[in-house]
DNA sequence: CGAGTACATTCTTCCAACAA
DNA sequence: TTGTTGGAAGAATGTACTCG
């Protein structure tokens, strides 16, 4: 039995993820020709074309679709697997970066405080506060962002939520002041 | 407004180089 | 010898511009 290149499963997971061979190239360093040859592999694995042609873009095809999920899950839990064993956590000797995508008011209003705690219980803990410039879950998956504060909807079942406090949002308008729909 | 043209972008294929 | 990679060239398509 043949059995598949598994080395397949990261290029098929980044072709899925930018819908591009150029885009997928970048992501893994690799250069735009080599994104081409490895699609080629994987097309004749899957025995699928996976992206075809849409004018200059390219498109999934259905079965690229409903492999994609299971590609970002199966390449997500490859990365779980292959990362090396930590016995044991211990938050003073712990160095790393995590990156929090957040709006502006949180952090102003929680920055410093968590900013405080955490250096109180890790201090090899850097926070990074990066902007959502969109407001879908891509980033996520992607591994760029480890979290991300907000009000989150259609995240997908792969994403864990958690509710941290409700808000409540309050308005003034004087008496002479006319409510209008915003036009578009 | 439609046709023609130049240019930009993206993907594919061929071929040579390199490593195992 | 085989497999992978990158550079170069070509193909396909879109965009912008000009002209009648």
């Amino acid at each position: 039995m043949n059995e598949p290149d598994f080395n397949l499963l990261l290029a098929l997971d980044a072709l899925l993820s930018e819908a591009s061979v150029a885009g997928a190239a970048r992501r893994l360093g690799l250069s735009a020709s080599a994104m081409s040859r490895t699609l080629t592999r994987l097309r004749t694995t899957t025995g699928d074309p996976l992206l075809v042609r849409a004018g200059r873009r390219m498109v999934l095809t259905p079965h690229a679709q409903a492999i994609q999920q299971r590609a970002n899950s199966a390449t997500m839990e490859a990365r779980s697997v292959l990362t090396p064993a930590v016995s044991a956590l211990t938050l003073p000797g712990l160095e790393r970066t995590f990156t929090l995508r957040t709006n502006e008011g949180f952090i102003e209003t929680f920055g410093p405080r968590l900013m405080s705690a955490v250096a109180a219980v890790a201090p090899g803990v850097c926070l990074c506060f990066v902007p959502k410039a969109e407001k879908d879950a891509a980033p996520l998956r992607e591994g760029r962002v480890d979290l991300e504060i907000g009000v989150l909807s259609g995240m997908g079942p792969e994403i864990r939520l958690q509710a941290l406090f409700r808000d409540h949002f309050m308005g003034w308008c004087g008496k002479g002041i006319r409510c209008c729909r915003p036009r578009r």
